[in-house]
RNA sequence: GCGGGCGUCGCCAAGUGGUUAAGGCAGUGGCUUGUGGCGCCGCUAUUCGGGGGUUCGAAUCCCCUCGCUCGCCCCA
């Protein structure tokens, strides 16, 4: 019989890789407790309709992407393809104002269904942040550089900061009736997957790859032309204070991004050492979402960052994990009790101690306690138990029986002072 | 959904039609039942992703299939 495999495009985290994962998660984590960003967890199942209605059915996302299956009860039901549809009908199914204004975070797996490839999987993880009920050209640029500085705590290099504006919904539809003109006209130019695009999706056109579809695009109406004095104004005022803080961007007219519920602000931040999924952070501003689905009228701006981008930018000092700081080898019934009461004495400590419950011989577990880099040992046999006492020793590059120390089961003073004089003070310095 | 590359042990790999499927790493047992690192000696793929075919004979050739991988589209 065949062995049971993953399904395609899922990976399995093991614990090795889940040191960086760890040492990824925690620094971001705390990255957002400084900003004072609180978390939300939202269900990784939603209802379709959330999607189709949140991100919008034209989109590449809802149209061909998404995990959705009638569940027993014949609900269409869809695994997340993204978090801020999910956080929006959180916050307005639970009355949750956004008066006081929200600054919220969420980690999760995402899914969509897509061909894997480097960087690419169909179940994948996700850091959101979404700042909601902000309309100030200040909150577009604190998530920007919180998404920057987060990068950058992680010690990424070679970050490229994009940035476009969408203007709001009246730019956009004035600008959308010119495109649709000039579209009318030079259809037969363009190649044909942007001509799928023009009943579906005519803005995302703009950001094709096609170079011919590039070229003759030079020509078409500009959304930037379009933009009324505010939205234009909106956009120079968060240039310059990008600038103003030293936060260097490109200016990329057709960043569009791939989700309809954008407007303004739009942002991505790519490295060009992820190969062709060079995105690793993309965001924007999308005032019109939270009223769309129902809600009061409501700005918000957020962005994502795709976690295993990440971790494959995070350099190789966080892969390392902290050595365990005493192993316990014991070994006969009394021993073994005793060792037990020790074990759990030790976990009062901020060590790292590891119980031997393998009942293997001496030998194997010295090997053992050595194979794994033990710090130090502690050794219970039925000698030391009839004795109520144990030996403990630092497990030095060299086999010396000097540095051995024996101590009575009952004098917690000198352990600790054992402890304090070997082990604790290497972690403080 | 569409292209290219690839599938031999947990990992890295030799083998390109003749029969005993090298080797290394890891794992495991022993030398060495209570004191580790080194060393030495064992063990670890009836089988080459799966199925079918060609052949006296296949991991090696052909067909199908599955999977992985890279890229396109798009995105995190």
């Amino acid at each position: 019989m065949d062995n049971f495999k993953n399904l395609r495009g899922t990976v399995d985290l093991l614990p090795d890789q889940l040191i960086k994962w760890q040492n990824v998660e925690k620094l971001i984590l705390e990255q957002l407790f400084r900003a004072s960003v609180k978390e939300i967890r939202t269900p990784i199942l939603e209802m379709t309709e959330l999607f189709m209605r949140g991100i919008g059915e034209g989109t590449d996302v809802v149209s061909k992407e998404m995990y959705t299956f009638l569940d027993r009860g014949e609900r269409s039901c869809t695994l997340r393809p993204e978090g801020t549809a999910s956080v929006a009908r959180a916050l307005i199914q639970n009355g949750i104002s956004t008066k006081p204004s929200q600054k919220l975070w969420y980690m999760g797996p995402m899914f969509r269904y897509e061909r894997p490839q480097a960087g690419r999987q169909r179940q994948f993880h996700q850091l959101g942040v979404e700042f909601i009920g902000y309309e100030s050209v200040r909150s577009d640029i604190e998530i920007i550089t919180l998404a920057w500085d987060i990068l950058d705590k992680l010690g990424i290099k070679e970050l490229n900061l994009e940035i476009n504006t969408l203007g709001d919904d009246i730019d956009r539809s004035n600008f959308q009736k010119a495109f649709l003109k000039w579209l009318e006209v030079n259809k037969n130019s363009l190649d044909l997957d942007s001509q799928k695009r023009i009943d579906k999706n005519p803005l995302r056109i703009l950001d094709t790859k096609n170079v011919q579809t590039k070229q003759i695009l030079e020509d078409a109406p500009k959304l930037f032309d379009f933009l009324s004095k505010k939205s234009l104004e909106r956009y120079i005022n968060i240039k310059e204070k990008l600038k103003l803080l030293k936060i260097p961007f490109i200016e990329n007219s057709s960043l569009v991004r791939g989700l309809d519920y954008y407007t303004h602000t739009a942002f991505e931040i790519t490295s060009g050492l992820l190969g062709s999924q060079a995105t690793v952070c993309g965001g924007g501003r999308y005032d019109n979402l939270i009223s769309q689905m129902g809600g009061t009228e409501t700005p918000a701006i957020g962005f994502a960052i795709g976690l295993e981008r990440l971790i494959l930018l995070s350099g190789k000092d966080l892969e390392k994990s902290r050595d365990t700081d005493i192993y316990i080898v014991n070994k006969g019934f009394n021993a073994e009790t005793l060792a037990m009461d020790l074990s759990r004495k030790l976990r009062n400590f901020d060590l790292k101690t590891e119980l031997d419950v393998s009942g293997a011989s001496f030998s194997k577990q010295f090997k053992k306690a050595n194979k794994i880099k033990s710090k130090s040992i502690i050794v219970i046999g039925d000698d030391e138990a009839s004795k109520r006492e144990f030996v403990i020793r630092l497990f030095n590059n060299e086999i010396s029986e000097d540095q051995q120390e024996t101590i009575s089961i009952e004098d917690n003073i000198k352990l600790e002072k054992w402890l304090k004089s070997n082990l604790l003070l290497d972690l403080k310095l």
